[in-house]
RNA sequence: GCACCCGUAGCUCAGUGGAUAGAGCGUUCGCCUCCGGAGCGAAAGGCCACAGGUUCGAGUCCUGUCGGGUGCGCCA
């Protein structure tokens, strides 16, 4: 059993801090220690010399040289010394390798329970393009926040009594549609009949008949008649969840929210405050609205309807009701099983005839809603602040991420100018089958192969980039297999998968490596790759996975690079199983803990790691 | 009008206040009698939108300006 990983970093920032504290320094500063670049000599260095030049009124090289002094160094290194105002450090090269070979510690437990909504598709069409940027960022975040140590519930709200579902069902009704295409997805089929009905609106005289229509709809889906039909429509929809590798724990139907009387228990809570009232008079007579002037300052209209004077619940209110579930100030939602997922985990649904649940009440939410909802969000915190929860206001977090364009174009759902993720995923898969057939006729498993490297194509490709930042969907681009994508990651892990079967069928796997014989080519490898810990904690703390994206196309680069290594005379310098014995060792170990890296890495994306591409 | 987000190479994007700003795509030139060329090496390509400020040090923090996106309904 080899020792776990240590904290290179941590622990020279602590012999630094002792340094610091000999040197008589009252407070001892935040201490970096970080890379060096390739050219300026030893491994790891800080710039702390630099930031006491000031209170000590000395220069930066002769406080280093001090620090240098001073300082107890962990056995490891092998040499100190200044550099302009850094002082670098080297360490010994076998226990650099050794360090990345060794496993990742565990992570600890966190305390309390994390609750993350994603997805939250109107179960109303098909997916499009815009609601995959949505799944994945939630998923890959649900899964890299349980890898550092949080218990994390998923959740994905059912907006079953909204307009779009009503239009929807109501449309199949108003053009007489009865019996569904079996050669076309459910989802699809009734998304058809959604945007013909929003063409048909376009004519004056049909809108009229339609509108009394859909409320009549709207109000038979709040009475909960029409809940198989939408149940319909949303099993098609999980197929497309699924096949992008997302999961969840729990289905919340906004009509259960409103059935089970959370809803009203919700808004009975927030008229007993006096930010929440009547008016008599004026734009809001008769209407239950809140004021959230206290909260958010600088809004030209601060009131915010909850109960419209005709009766009716706002979109809003129900949220509110949901995210006070969320955090415990409700209870009282029964589940029952909904579903068996791809890997075997049971989802659960809110359900009128279910069982009470240990769901719900967390310490801290996340919600990954587009950018565009961001005032509807932070009004649903200020009604924690309302309720007088302002310490639960502060644990919730929005996770706003910009909208897709598709090539350049803002899409519409109404309007169907959309691309639909079944559309995609179904591109993707028969791009990647062609370039299988073409690179790899011997495949032993063609179509699972091509299922996984097309899914993770487009799962990097939403993945990539940081979440406020506007993406363009771009076939040609989204679609790629060659540079920054997935495949490039997915790629490097066959190859290194590749290369330890070789040495498996050699009987070249049980050698011992002898670390001594490393060389820089190891050495520069091994460091990327023990940046991996750090990097995952903090794309949870930044909850953002591009952090971990980035981190994993850089890794895959380094082995790259190491694979194909030239001397100067052009041969290769770093052949793997042809190696001298102790050297092939160390070269067979750094592979496989490579090839564990990338694995982990991609699964915390939500990518499959193929064996064979 | 007010508020939030974004301006980094031709294009798409990385870049915890720290060393000479990095990738991919595209362009040009190389590399399979080595373990997988979905790969690698090299060249070219930058007033980090602009102007001030804070700091020993700013692409990164603050203020302003300009450009782009979004939000501010008894719609959802």
């Amino acid at each position: 059993m080899l020792a776990a990983r240590q904290d290179i970093k941590a622990q020279l920032k602590a012999s630094l801090k002792e340094a610091l504290f000999a040197l008589g320094l009252a407070e001892v500063p935040e201490v970096v220690v970080q890379e060096t670049p390739p050219d300026k000599g030893g491994d790891y260095g800080t710039p702390v010399a630099m930031s006491l030049a000031r209170t000590l009124r000395k220069a930066p090289p002769q406080i280093a040289a001090e620090l240098l002094q001073h300082i107890v160094l962990p056995p490891w290194v092998r040499r100190a010394f200044v550099v302009g105002g850094y002082l670098n450090f080297e360490l010994e090269p076998a226990f650099l390798l050794e360090n990345a070979l060794a496993p990742l510690p565990p992570f600890s437990p966190k305390e309390g329970k994390v609750l993350l909504e994603h997805t939250s598709v109107n179960p109303n069409k098909e997916l499009h393009v815009g609601h995959l940027r949505n799944i994945c960022l939630g998923d890959a975040l649900a899964r890299i926040l349980r890898f550092v140590g949080y218990q994390v519930e998923v959740m994905n709200y059912i907006d079953d009594t909204g307009r779009q579902a009503a239009e929807s069902l109501f449309a199949l009704e108003y053009f007489g549609l009865k019996s569904p295409d079996p050669s076309v997805k459910y989802d699809h089929w009734v998304g058809e009949a959604y945007v013909r009905l929003h063409r048909a609106m376009a004519d004056s005289e049909q809108r009229a008949q339609i509108e009394a229509g859909v409320q009549a709809t709207l109000h038979r889906l709040e009475a909960g008649e029409l809940r198989d039909q939408v149940d319909r429509i949303l099993r098609a929809q999980l197929l497309t969840m699924y096949r992008l590798g997302a999961e969840y724990d729990a289905l919340v139907w906004e009509s259960d929210i409103v059935r089970e009387g959370l809803l009203q228990e919700a808004m009975r809570a927030l008229e007993a405050t006096p930010y929440v009232f009547r008016p008599s008079e004026g734009k809001y007579a008769g209407a239950l609205v809140m004021d959230t002037s206290p909260f958010i300052p600088g809004l030209e209209d601060p009131y915010l309807v909850l109960i419209r004077s005709n009766g009716t619940s706002t979109y809003t209110a129900k949220d509110i009701a949901l995210q006070f579930w969320k955090m415990g100030l409700l209870e009282g939602l029964r589940f029952h099983r909904y579903d068996t997922q791809p890997s075997g985990a049971p989802l659960y649904s809110t359900c009128p005839e279910g069982e009470p649940m240990p769901f719900g009440g967390a310490q801290e939410t996340i919600n990954v809603v587009d950018a565009r909802q961001s005032h509807a969000l932070r009004v649903v915190q200020a009604s924690l602040e309302v309720r007088g929860r302002r310490d639960l206001a502060e644990r919730c977090f929005h996770l706003a991420y910009e909208t897709v364009l598709l090539e350049g174009q803002q899409m519409s759902g109404r309007k169907g100018i959309t691309v639909s993720v079944d559309e995609v995923l179904d591109e993707a898969v028969r791009r990647v089958r062609a370039v299988i057939a073409e690179k790899n006729p011997d495949h032993p498993s063609p179509e699972e192969a091509a299922e996984q490297i097309g899914v993770g194509a487009v799962r990097f490709a939403m993945l990539k980039t940081e979440a406020r930042k506007q993406i363009d969907f771009r076939y040609e681009q989204a679609l790629s297999l060659e540079g920054d994508t997935g495949p490039y990651i997915q790629y490097a892990y066959a190859r290194a998968g590749s290369i330890l079967r070789k040495a498996e069928e050699m009987g070249l796997l049980g050698e011992r490596p002898d670390l001594t014989q490393a060389t820089p080519y190891e050495v520069a490898l091994a460091k990327v790759l023990l940046r991996f810990g750090e990097v995952v904690q903090e794309a949870a703390r930044a909850r953002a996975p591009h952090i971990l994206a980035q981190y994993l196309l850089d890794l895959a680069a380094a082995w790259n690079g190491f694979y194909n290594a030239k001397t100067p005379e052009g041969k290769p310098a770093t052949p793997v199983l042809t190696a001298p014995p102790g050297l092939r060792g160390v070269r067979l170990e750094l592979v496989s803990a490579l090839r564990q890296t990338l694995r982990q890495g991609l699964g915390l994306l939500g990518l499959k790691a193929p064996e064979v591409m």
